[in-house]
DNA sequence: GGTAATTAAGACCTTTTTAGTCCTCTTTTC
DNA sequence: GAAAAGAGGACTAAAAAGGTCTTAATTACC
């Protein structure tokens, strides 16, 4: 039940491409530095990005990353899911159809509703977002006025 | 990003035994029977779930597994991280004071955002719960009325 | 008290996934 | 054409997942 670190530097390199603007080229070896990644893993990483069409590169001497997109069109999921694979919680809710007995079993659809919640979240947070100041974020995240906004949410459930 | 087979067996036995009813012992081998679980790797979940106060086990003939307390006290989240640890989406919500530089990165706070509200449903999701009927479930599940109710929340992100 | 039935505990195993590395191309600019 | 990037693929070590197996310790019943 975690990110993995692939999916984690994913979205931190996105997110350093992000701050440098739309249409600057930055080498692998700069994000890695500001970020703390292996070079060479952040080098498959970035691959798959530019595979997924999330980031564009550039070869060559003055060659790099850019993002393909402005970051406020770039969500988090689509990074992540760039990575990882379609977000699923149980193996039974990649591909349908693997439920032995159609009887009374709902444990599925438990999981399906607490996957919602995270897609929700991380579909609805762009990159843009993360780089923005931090009091900022956590304002906009925890207020659950995501983009059909609909009021503070009730934080009742901070001891769970 | 997924739930281990562990963490699955867990609930769909803890359900099962919650099925059966508080104080009736149930063999380790008709569980596996019923949910199609490997044998000796419940009978490792079961032992952990023992430990954790969850389910009480008795030895000898007409021996077996009952829940500890009624159903409908332990929540699907208890039973889960009582098998796979605390819930946490990254290596560094574990244990704090892990952020080499406390800058304006704010990855973590939607991640602590994200579980949140996984912890949100499942530790508002009993076990009592599960075994209601599926439309039943689906209803509480979805309407978003938990235990401290705020009416039926907003749906418009099911393409997300 | 003996025996059969049941869980407890821990050592052990195999496969898959994670988290990378490394080497050789290809592309691009100067 | 040399140097500086990324692209692509093969490879690897370590950890986690997903179990199994064997040897106890209990307990009910005859
Ligand atoms: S809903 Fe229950 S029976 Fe159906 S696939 Fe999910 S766990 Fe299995
Ligand atoms: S908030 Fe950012 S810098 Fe801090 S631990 Fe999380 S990922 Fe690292």
């Amino acid at each position: 039940m975690q990110i993995t670190r692939a999916g984690e530097y994913a979205i931190m390199g996105a997110t350093c491409l992000a701050r440098r603007g739309l249409g600057k080229a930055v080498m692998i070896h700069e994000v890695c530095k500001e970020e703390h990644i292996p070079r060479s893993f952040l080098a498959k990483i970035f691959q798959a990005l530019t595979k997924a069409g999330i980031v564009r590169s550039q070869r060559g001497i003055r060659g790099g990353f850019t993002l393909a997109r402005p970051s406020a069109e770039i969500t988090v999921l689509e990074v992540l899911e760039a990575i990882e694979g379609k977000l699923a919680f149980d193996r039974r809710l990649q591909e349908p159809a693997s439920c032995h007995d159609t009887h009374a079993c709902t444990l599925c659809d438990l999981f399906t509703e607490a996957q919602h919640r995270v897609r929700e979240i991380m579909g609805s947070t762009t990159l843009a977002d993360l780089t923005r100041p931090k009091a900022e974020v956590m304002k906009r995240i925890q207020g659950g006025n995501l983009h059909n906004g609909n009021g503070p949410r009730a934080r009742a459930l901070q001891t769970i």
